[in-house]
DNA sequence: AGCACGCCGACT
DNA sequence: GTCGGCGTGCTC
């Protein structure tokens, strides 16, 4: 008799799917749909990949389901095999990618459909909470509700056992509880677009033309209306009735860049990113799903989310680094788009003023098209990079008298200022005078970094703290001297050498709280802040329209990172940052601090711009046979004993050996970069071929192997395919 | 990953 | 005498 085998996918790090039997009385679960499954001795939630006529174990084994969780498949044909393909691309375990990208209220098995979502707030009969003061928890409940109404799930985080107390409120009449309808109504009225550039209506019109798939690279300088082509190109996909994916860096995704879809797209918008409840993110993946939503913004993961009616796909600043996730399943959203988008069979438009040499190269190669938008729009200006030789500089902390005057006249003419420093904290190193003694952390090679608002010493790479030394633990001396700059002692240093002008410190720790990042952009928009110091965050998407000069405080720091990608992200970091200046009437002008003004790097960049300097660097990976010219994959092991990362790493080593390896060469096993870190030691084995293909099969071949090793027990261990950093 | 089973040290 | 430490093995 012919049976039916469910092929279902577990979310379990195991390389491979389980085998089911369908219930006896009901018609089996189809392809795309999940299903409760007796695991072990627990249950778990599995999605059906697949139906088979034979299963890969005895029938002894076979379990019949649980109970089928949907009765339409969740996933549409199209983003399991963009998953599948996905998890065998990057040696995933299947279910860790089919069932692990799935909004963890489905992962958990809640129905498919949106939460209700209930709502608290005052009725007229309530009473002033100042009128409780026997009842604190009534009082406190009453005074959040007066501040605004709030959800259930808000309530939950805010004020626990808050539910015995709403009780009590609603039976006087004071409170009451309303459900929100999923899409408040929003009065909205559609925004125009600005009209079009003669480089934006061809970039519009070139996507627009095709039918079906096409990767188009829209290489713009910044200022040059790419988010216009953005909408422009969406507008035309929503008035074919069909949806647009939008995925953007997750620190660009503000309420600013919501808003601006908004105002464009209205109640169509629906927004998917890390800041969102469980329950709202579920809401906009079905809105997404159902095609209720025209426009999915999103992050990362956003990728991975089904369409109704795919139209197109968009990718903003398409050479960000936070599209590639850095553990567990480490896909590169990018790239996972341009697939996605060549299964759904829609072009595919990935933007940015300083394109990745990836796509630099495929646009070459003919795979992408590549679109130009060359002038800035309006009557904006590029700003104008200069080099500042500061050797035998007298410098004030980090800062050459030649910036600090450029500085000052653009202060004196009523003008903004920001100061670029890829190092937050007050000073890197803590120094004993007397001694020399320098506080490190135990748990990794590194030394503890300064900050002194905190009062404490942190460690960047495992995040310990500890209470900052009054003297030198080695000597006694009260001696302590911080050594070199971070962007909290630029802000110090700043503030004494202009304390007129008052200066705003952008950076993760002056931002940690909810809302900081946005108050303080709005501050620096808002002119009540004259110059700004930060980190990348400064770099990534706000414009600062009116700051016309950028000192990019310490070029240096780039030129000599170990990872053959350093050279690429310093120019990508200073045209990103560059780009934020001048977008006004007043042209902008970019001083880059360095010691070497000779460095090709620095040259390049200087005197031909982006593009130029790409096609060097471009030149010089293939020369060197790295990226996008090789392909590799990164095996990294880390152990709490030293030694076994590497016993690990050598024993795999031999495994590929006795595999054969033609066409790839593995380079390792090394220690890392930072051998220590966290308390545990790492090492690395990299692989690297100049053809894909037998990288591939390689990588099929020797991972399920490496898990048997008696040293795999010892140690933890992941593969990075496609990995960004090298260490 | 979970969750069991299994075999050796310090406690009621 | 047992409570519990984490090594080892399995999940259709």
């Amino acid at each position: 008799m012919p049976r039916l085998i469910l092929k279902v996918a577990i979310d379990a790090p195991l390389r491979h799917l389980f085998d089911y039997l369908p219930l006896f009385n009901a018609p089996p679960p189809a392809v795309g749909c999940r299903v409760r499954v007796p695991f072990g001795r627990r249950s778990q939630v599995g999605l059906v990949v697949a139906h088979a006529r034979h299963a890969e174990v005895a029938d002894a084994q076979l379990r019949h389901i649980h109970e089928p969780l949907d009765s339409d498949p969740l996933l549409p044909a199209s983003v399991l095999e963009l998953l599948r393909r996905a998890a065998d691309y990057y040696h995933a375990p299947p279910g860790e990618v089919l069932v692990g990208t799935l909004p963890g209220l489905l992962r958990a098995g809640r129905p498919a459909r949106p939460m209700q979502v209930w709502q608290w707030s005052l009725t007229e009969a309530a009473p002033s909470p100042d009128s409780l003061s026997r009842a604190p928890r009534q009082a406190a409940l009453l005074g959040a509700l007066t501040q605004a109404p709030c959800e259930e799930s808000q309530l939950d985080a805010a004020l626990p056992g808050w539910r015995v107390t709403a009780r009590t409120l609603a039976d006087k009449g004071w409170i009451e509880r309303a459900q929100i309808a999923p899409d408040a109504a929003t009065d909205w009225a559609p925004e125009r677009g600005h009209p079009l550039t003669t480089a934006q209506r061809a970039a519009v019109d070139a996507v627009a033309a095709g039918s079906g798939f096409g990767a188009f690279l829209l290489d713009g300088v910044t200022g040059s209306g790419k988010t216009e082509v953005y909408l422009t190109a969406i507008e035309r996909v929503l008035a074919a009735g069909r949806q647009a994916l939008v995925l953007v860096p997750e620190i660009s995704l503000t309420p600013q860049t919501e808003a601006r879809f908004r105002a464009r797209f209205g109640a169509a918008v629906a927004v998917l990113h890390s800041g969102l409840s469980d329950t709202e993110r579920l809401a906009a993946w079905l809105a997404a799903r159902g095609g209720q939503a025209g426009v999915l913004i999103g992050t990362r993961s956003a990728v991975f989310a089904p369409l109704a009616r795919p139209g197109l796909i968009v990718v903003d600043e398409e050479h960000d680094g936070s599209y590639k996730q850095q553990d567990g399943f480490r896909y590169h959203a990018r790239d996972m788009a341009v697939l996605r988008a060549r299964i759904e069979d829609v072009p595919v438009l990935l933007g940015s003023a300083t394109p990745s040499l990836e796509s630099l190269a495929h646009g070459r190669s003919g795979q992408y098209r590549v679109l130009h938008l060359r002038e800035r729009a309006g009557s904006a200006r590029l700003p104008q990079l200069e080099l500042l030789d500061v050797r035998h500089q007298r410098m004030a902390g980090l800062v050459s008298p030649a910036l600090a005057g450029a500085v000052r006249e653009e202060l004196a003419a009523g003008r903004q200022v920001m100061l670029f420093l890829n190092r937050r904290g007050y000073a890197p190193v803590l120094l004993c005078h007397a001694c020399g003694w320098v506080p490190k952390c135990d748990r990794c090679d590194a030394h503890y970094t300064l900050h002194r608002g905190r009062r404490l010493l942190l460690c960047h790479h495992c995040g310990r703290e500890r209470p900052l030394p009054i003297r030198c633990e080695g000597c006694g001396a009260q001696d302590l001297l911080p050594l070199g700059a971070g962007t909290e002692r630029i802000e110090n240093d700043i503030a004494a050498l202009f304390p007129d002008h008052r200066v705003l410190r952008v950076d993760r720790d002056s931002t940690r709280r909810r809302g900081a990042l946005d108050a303080h952009l709005e501050a620096a928009r808002d002119g009540s802040a004259d110059i700004l110091v930060g980190t990348q965050m400064l770099a990534k998407g706000h414009h600062f329209p009116a700051v016309t000069l950028v000192g990019i405080l310490d070029a240096d720091q780039g030129l000599f990172a170990a990872d053959f990608r350093a050279s690429e992200r310093l120019a990508q970091t200073i045209y990103q940052v560059s780009g934020r200046c001048g977008r006004g009437e007043q042209p902008g002008r970019v001083l880059i601090q360095t010691h070497q003004p000779q460095h090709p790097v620095l040259r390049a960049l200087l005197h031909g711009g982006y593009g130029t300097f790409a096609a060097e660097l471009l030149a010089e990976r293939e020369a060197a046979g790295w990226p996008p010219f090789s392909h590799l994959a990164l095996l990294r092991a880390e152990s709490t004993r030293q030694e076994d990362a590497l016993w690990f790493l050598g024993e795999t080593l031999s495994l590929a050996a006795e595999l054969g390896h033609a066409g790839v060469d593995l380079l390792g096993p090394v220690p890392a970069p930072m051998p220590k870190r966290a308390g545990r030691y790492r090492a690395q084995l990299l692989l690297q071929a100049q053809r894909r293909a037998p990288l591939h099969a390689l990588l099929r071949a020797w991972l399920p192997a490496l898990a048997l090793l008696p040293a795999a027990r010892q140690v933890r261990w992941s593969l990075d395919v496609d990995p960004l950093d090298t260490y």
